[in-house]
DNA sequence: TTTATATTGTGAATAATATCACATAATAAA
DNA sequence: TTTATTATGTGATATTATTCACAATATAAA
């Protein structure tokens, strides 16, 4: 239930689709601990948490456990999110083929200059003024925040009048909003601070 | 010491420049936990294991602070990385303003068609074959992967011949090498599932 | 000056997360 | 069959991170 047993059941779900692409029928849960770099009772702890069994001393069935993994993941229909800001990281967003593998769709992307082209023709761009009514219209529940920092909180806090229930922001800020909204910051800057200040205390010890 | 009371002083050194731009001189522990979001006791735990001092009453002076923060962040010198694939990803952060703003220079890029246009006169492109060399000519540190999955274990591979101290990797794989060299992910398809998986589990409340 | 007040700094308590240790059961081997 | 072996599943334990509680003390007010 909490962030890091989610996040690590996604890389069991990645682990698993391809050991099956490799023709595997079976897992330990051995396996999937060495795939990710941790401990086999982190993973058994993780699918005890989520009431997912397996055979003792047989392991894993790939299928049922890939199946039960994606329906907590809730990966049984397509997952819909909107684009905010079509700049540098909407763009290299928009021509990710990665998402489309993995069952993620941006439906459509919203700007302020709704002229600026995605290089998609399959992705509409609207103008801001469409954005809460799309939304609520498309029952969209995801939205990416693409957009300068300045312009972040605004955007948010449309996307809040519009019922929006999970955020991926790249904008460097601390978007305020209610606490039962998960908010998901990437703040690529602080990623490398943080790399460079590893990188020189390990050159003190 | 631990990584997320260093993402912290990042946070801290973000919240102090914009307090310092609006002219503020001093600043106390709880403003700076209300501008991140956590209590105040954290803001001063974090100081005391960095050894960083205020004055009882008197909270901390801003320049002070700061100038404590840039120095255990390693800020005193432009923070050069270089980029090894120049595509969606790489472009994005190739025109990104907000990496020099912060001190960090992406100093040169490398991918397997150099012919790849930057969009920036001031950074060049060099084949693959010059990695390595030009890494340790230029005791380049951190380096960026924006290369498909399938190439970045490749590439990280010669990014350690070479003898880079850290990496922050967009491909979605887990990276395998020496455990004394940091590497961060950053897997977007990941978050945004996470998201997803959040929505969910509110509306089964 | 003295007293009241506000804020730091930190050891102790608590909470969150990961690991250990081992009972349990399924399968394979004897 | 019976026994040995190999994984799972989970309560107990250890580790890590955060918050609490409060002494110390600088400043402001009386
Ligand atoms: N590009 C990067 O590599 C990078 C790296 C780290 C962080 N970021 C952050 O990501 C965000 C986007 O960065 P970018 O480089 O793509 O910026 P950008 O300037 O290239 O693009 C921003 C887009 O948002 C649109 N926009 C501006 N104001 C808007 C508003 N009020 N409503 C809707 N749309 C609006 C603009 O028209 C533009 O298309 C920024 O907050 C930036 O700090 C970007
Ligand atoms: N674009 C996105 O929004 C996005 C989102 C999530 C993850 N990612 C990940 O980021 C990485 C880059 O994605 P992208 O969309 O920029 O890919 P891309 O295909 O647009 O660009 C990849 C670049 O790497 C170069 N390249 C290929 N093989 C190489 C090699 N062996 N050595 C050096 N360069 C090589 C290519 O010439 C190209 O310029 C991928 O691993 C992808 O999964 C991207």
């Amino acid at each position: 239930m909490n962030r890091r047993s989610i996040i690590r059941l996604s890389k069991y779900k990645n682990t698993l689709q391809r050991l099956k692409a490799m023709g595997f029928v079976k897992v330990f849960s051995d396996n999937l601990a060495d795939a990710l770099g941790i401990r086999s009772t982190q993973v058994r702890k993780d699918f005890s948490q989520f009431k997912i069994t397996g055979n003792k001393r047989g392991g894993y069935i790939i299928d049922e456990l890939l199946e039960k993994i994606l329906r907590i993941l809730g990966k049984t229909s397509i997952q819909r999110v909107v684009l905010v800001g079509i700049g540098n990281i909407g763009r290299a967003l928009l021509h990710y083929k990665g998402f489309e593998n993995e069952g993620i769709e941006i439906d459509s992307a919203f700007d302020i200059n709704p002229d600026k082209q995605t290089g998609r023709d399959d992705i509409s761009v609207y103008p801001m003024e469409q954005l809460v009514g799309y939304i609520q219209k498309e029952k969209i529940e995801v939205a990416v925040i693409a957009v300068p920092d300045i312009a972040a909180q605004r955007v948010f806090d449309l996307l809040l009048q519009a019922g929006i229930k999970g955020v991926l922001n790249f904008a460097p800020i601390r978007l305020r909003g209610p606490e039962q909204i998960p908010v998901t910051n990437v703040n690529l800057v602080l990623e490398i601070e943080n790399l460079f200040c590893f990188v020189n205390a390990k050159k003190e010890e």
